[in-house]
RNA sequence: GGAGCGAUGGCAGAGCGGACGAAUGCAGCCGCCUUGAAAGCGGCCGGGCCGAAAGGCCCCGGGGGUUCGAAUCCCCCUCGCUCCGCCA
């Protein structure tokens, strides 16, 4: 969530960056009320509990002092300001938990550098590689679900028999296959990013730190009996690994990464991009994080997608990246960059990758701070909220169909890139029959 | 699933109704001593909120209750450990 400290004494800055993203503002400046009111009662009752206090601490030295009388009336002075107390308090909670409520709905300040615009067609395209839209012949023209299926390597009506649409199955090669998308993608990240596997159900708590509830509830699976929560990134147990921790900033930045299959309801997205693998309720992906401090974070947000940018092209893929304008943004982001890979059987741009810097809104929603270093090496004094980044080293079905899509050879076989063939022992083509 | 025990500061661990935000030890930091280090000695050493400051308030797993007063008593929950059961 928003600096709620920040709000208070910048309110024209605060106001006008959410501005950008041109949301209603009238909850902002409510909730700037709200704290004024909730700080007077905060007050107020503070200082009835320093009587309360005071009295009693009396009440004791009187008791021990043989002083009955004298303690029998301030007992009944507290008694009647404890009652006032309780009464404050219950007025500064109920205030407290509206703005806590209202807080967790506002979004994040986008980047002064993040372009501004109000949907998806004003993102701008930083650079297109690779793709030559008349550089590819008929037999690249296949959607990957009619490939998937002469081949025998994905099985989309079998998916759906046992868990219904948008639940796929792959088979054989295309089995193989998305194993092999997977350990690249852990493999090229190995070297700076510690490889965890997380919980995939996880509490409530743990959504809310990401931002992923309580706004998008419909959009995630929820397993009533146990209140557990299917984790649609592994973004979510990330974020969380180091909830309620403080860090050493000489610990900082630090990364992890993990391979998750992600759970999504596409409430919102129902009849969209159904097809195939373009949009499905299970997938595979590895996703790439980062704690940082502040200063840390700009670096890390171009390199988390340049390392992104690397595997895509490696596999020998047509893609773009593209900036999220302030219209287009997350809730939870900062700055924000897409990449998207070009699939020629279906025509379409699909969206492989995003790369966000969350500046401290998830950490403070998670509780994640840093105490900072001293310009003598100690430790500095307090502790401070730290950054945090992520995003998708590579989302499996959609990086398949592409691969299948754009390596498909005139005789229907897949050509397996050079740099996965090690993960497919050695293959170089997928094709139909036995050998698949 | 059943039974029992537990949760206190970075860690270990006292406290079990009234100067307790919390003894003590370890770790850490700063001095002294030393050619340097160790040892020794002295000091410092949790977090959050409000406030210009002085200062005030909150936090002993979480929530509720009893009381003039709760880390301490009661209730509920969560998590951990041990034993039994079940199990890939």
């Amino acid at each position: 969530m928003i600096d709620l400290r920040r709000l208070r004494s910048e309110p024209e800055f605060v106001l006008a960056a959410l501005g950008r993203r041109g949301i209603d503002l009238a909850p902002v400046e409510q909730v700037l009320e709200l704290d004024r009111q909730q700080r007077e009662a905060a007050r107020r009752r503070d200082e009835v509990r320093n009587q309360v206090r005071t009295i009693s601490a009396d009440v004791g030295r009187l008791f021990k002092e043989g002083r009955k009388d004298e303690a029998g009336a301030l007992q009944a002075q507290s008694r009647a300001l404890g009652e006032q107390e309780k009464a404050l308090d219950a007025e500064a909670e109920a205030l407290s938990e509206r703005i806590r409520t209202a807080l967790l709905v506002i979004p994040n300040l986008p980047h002064a550098d993040a372009p501004d615009g109000a949907s998806e067609a004003d993102n701008p395209e930083l650079r297109k590689v690779n793709f030559d839209p008349d550089g590819y012949g008929p037999h690249q023209r296949v959607p990957h679900w009619e490939i998937g299926k002469e081949l025998g390597i994905l099985d989309l009506e079998r998916g759906a028999k046992l868990s219904g649409s948008m639940f796929v199955m792959y088979r054989g090669g295309g089995a193989a296959l998305v194993r092999a998308l997977i350990q690249l993608g852990l493999d090229r990240n190995a070297d700076a990013f510690e490889e965890i596997r997380p919980p995939t159900l996880v509490r409530t708590e743990t959504m809310i730190s990401t931002g992923h509830l309580p706004k998008f509830a419909d959009d995630a699976y929820h397993v009533e009996r146990d209140d557990l929560w299917a984790i649609p990134t592994a973004e979510v147990p990330l974020t969380s690994l180091a909830r309620d921790e403080v860090l050493d900033e000489a610990d900082l930045p630090s990364r992890f990464m993990a391979y998750t299959p992600c759970y999504r309801r596409e409430a919102g997205s129902a009849g969209r991009d159904t097809r195939g693998l373009l949009r499905v309720h299970e997938f595979d992906k590895v996703e790439i994080l980062a704690y940082a401090t502040a200063a840390q974070a700009p670096a890390l947000l171009v390199e988390m997608v340049g390392r992104a940018e690397a595997t895509i092209a490696g596999l020998g893929l047509a893609y773009r990246v593209i900036e999220i304008c302030t219209g287009d943004m997350g809730q939870s982001h900062h700055r924000s960059f897409d990449i998207e890979v070009y699939a020629p059987g279906v025509d379409q741009w699909l969206e492989v990758s995003s790369i966000s810097w969350f500046s401290d809104y998830q950490a403070r929603r998670a509780n994640i701070r840093y105490r900072p270093t001293g310009e003598d090496g100690a430790p500095g004094k307090g502790t401070e909220i730290l950054h945090t980044l992520n995003g998708s080293a590579l989302a499996v079905p959609r990086v398949w169909a592409a691969v299948v899509e754009t390596h498909r050879r005139p005789d229907g076989q897949i050509a397996v890139p050079e740099m996965l063939r090690p993960y497919l022992g050695g293959r170089e083509l997928l094709s139909a029959g036995p050998s698949r």
